[in-house]
RNA sequence: CCGGGUGUAGCGCAGUUGGUAGCGCGCCUGCUUUGGGAGCAGGAUGCCGCAGGUUCGAAUCCUGUCACUCGGACCA
């Protein structure tokens, strides 16, 4: 009631004061992580937990509808496993953790922590593999990798983080580069259709891509805050990984044969990219397909009588087509209001004595905070497609700010005045050298985020050194 | 790893020239309330991040250290 109250209760800072802090007041505001005594571990607390539970299960299903296997390999990876192939080893190495000792003694080797697990599955590909009858074998594990970051944030680089890795192995290249782009597509539909981000889908340089791959593909997301953020990988091997594990197999001509190889991940850094796609300064707007309450039911005047009772029986029956929370609380109303649109939850359903009078209930949109009366025989109808509605709604707005934010540039100039100007995705040709990606790194702190699929070469020079050029580059700053 | 900021009750913060710690919210009890963070009354809660040092005496000064945070470098 008092202005001086109001004041008081805990905001989240404005996205336009300053981002990084709205993001981090989101992080541990909408309870979704705690920090632990570990420093750059987190913990996901139960609403957190339950956003990746959902990306979980959705992405598990599709997984296996293409015949994909859940396994589960050790944590610990041997330092001579580690070490086979030269370029993974680099890329990794300055960021693994080790185990030196086991039950108070030295180790005789020590055990790297695993940063990922590519050499695991080699090491077990090359143990079961024999013959050509045996692939494709098409594995997928949900675990969690350490990677000891210098600099950590909730989601987006923490030193141990939750994802799932597929890596599979094929009789062809063919094969396994469709597999590649297959599960590249997989992650893109998850994300547009699911999650509501609307991504770019493309190949990484060789200067971006994955330590050891042959090439890497990648969905990237943009932020409101015009910051990309790789979403997605997708890795094809070809036998680089075979040759170097020695995997091998007796082949249809009798032959022994490297199988073409692949990996591809997403990880917990997915809800990062939920939180700084969708959310506004109430906090979290969560898209439905992954929302843990796609729709709370907030009573009014809860004490007096029939209330209660008739929005227990409304949040029963919602509950039949959508994941529900009823908030019978002894909070004010007010106050459950704002928690809720701090969580997140896409759709409010409220009811008071006036509603019941009237045989209706009050819907609120989170995005839009839109209210619209709806007779209680129609809920079934009408909360479905009002979640619909929240989804499209959301991911338009993010394409906008995505288009909004996307230049494309032609010469040296106009790059630099872009690059100064904005933040977001600047377009342009670029000749293939790794000279003028690191420029474009040093002079105007931009770093090459793909190259797009589908996008046709709108010059013929590279405005950078002014060589002739034939790709297509996104370029931005990422998290 | 480099530079800036912050560590005091669950949360947000105050704490003067060093003198033995406070406010608001929240929490607990009770009553009244309830359509955008309710009101009144009573109550509980502190290794002042950690470790040294200076001092009769340190939340306060000095040194070190750890964590969080913002920016940069690095990063599959």
């Amino acid at each position: 009631m008092s202005k001086e109250n109001k004041k008081l209760v805990e905001a989240i800072t404005a996205q336009e004061v300053d981002f990084a802090q709205w993001y981090t007041d989101i992080c541990l505001k909408a309870e979704l992580v705690d920090y632990s005594s570990v420093k750059g571990c987190l913990i996901l607390r139960p609403y957190g937990y339950a956003i990746w539970e959902n990306i979980q299960r959705l992405l598990d299903a599709e997984f296996k509808k293409t015949g994909h296997e859940n396994v589960a390999m050790p944590m610990f990876i041997p330092e001579n496993l580690l070490k086979k192939e030269g370029d993974l080893v680099e890329g990794f190495a300055p960021e693994c953790a080790w185990v030196t000792m086991g039950g108070g003694e030295k180790l005789e080797e020590r055990l790297a922590v695993r940063p990922t697990s590519e050499t695991l599955f080699c090491d077990h590909f090359a143990h079961v593999l024999h013959s050509w009858r045996d692939l494709p074998m098409k594995y997928n594990q949900w675990c969690s990798v350490v990677r000891w970051e210098k600099t950590t944030r909730p989601f987006l680089r923490s030193r141990e983080f939750w994802w799932q890795e597929g890596h599979t192995i094929h009789e062809t290249a063919e094969e396994a580069m469709d597999e590649t782009l297959q599960q590249l597509n997989c992650y893109a539909d998850f994300c547009e259709k699911q999650l509501m981000i609307p991504v770019v889908k493309g190949r990484k340089t060789d200067k971006e891509k994955f330590a050891g791959a042959e090439a890497t593909f990648t969905i990237e997301a943009m932020m409101k805050d015009g910051k990309a953020l790789q979403s997605g990988t997708s890795h094809y091997f070809g036998d680089i990984f075979s040759r170097a594990y020695d995997v091998t197999y007796a082949g249809r001509d009798n032959v022994l044969q490297y199988p073409f190889q692949t990996s591809w991940g997403v990880s917990t850094r997915l809800v990062g990219a939920i939180i700084m796609t969708h959310g506004d300064d109430s906090g979290l707007i969560l898209p439905p397909a992954i929302a843990p309450y796609q729709v709370v039911v907030v009573p009014i005047a809860a004490h007096k009588p029939g209330v209660s009772e008739k929005a227990a029986q409304v949040a029963q029956r919602v509950a039949n087509f959508a994941r529900v929370k009823l908030d019978n609380s002894d909070n004010s109303p007010g106050w459950k209001f704002s928690q809720w649109e701090m969580k997140g939850v896409p759709v409010r359903l409220e009811l008071g004595p006036k509603d019941i009078e009237n045989n209706q209930c009050v819907l609120v949109r989170r995005d839009t905070r839109e209210k619209v009366f709806v007779s209680l025989d129609e809920l079934e109808t009408a909360i479905p497609a009002l979640l619909e509605q929240v989804a499209q709604g959301l991911y338009q707005s993010a394409l906008k700010n995505r288009e909004a934010r996307t230049w494309t540039a032609n010469t040296w100039e106009e790059i630099q005045k872009l690059a100064a100007e904005n933040t977001g995705y600047i377009r342009t040709m670029w000749c293939g050298e790794l000279a003028c990606e690191e420029k474009m790194k040093e002079e105007v702190g931009l770093s090459s985020r793909c190259m797009p699929f589908g996008e046709e070469p709108f010059a013929d020079v590279c405005p950078c050194c002014g060589k002739p050029a034939k790709k297509v580059v996104f370029w931005g700053k990422a998290y």
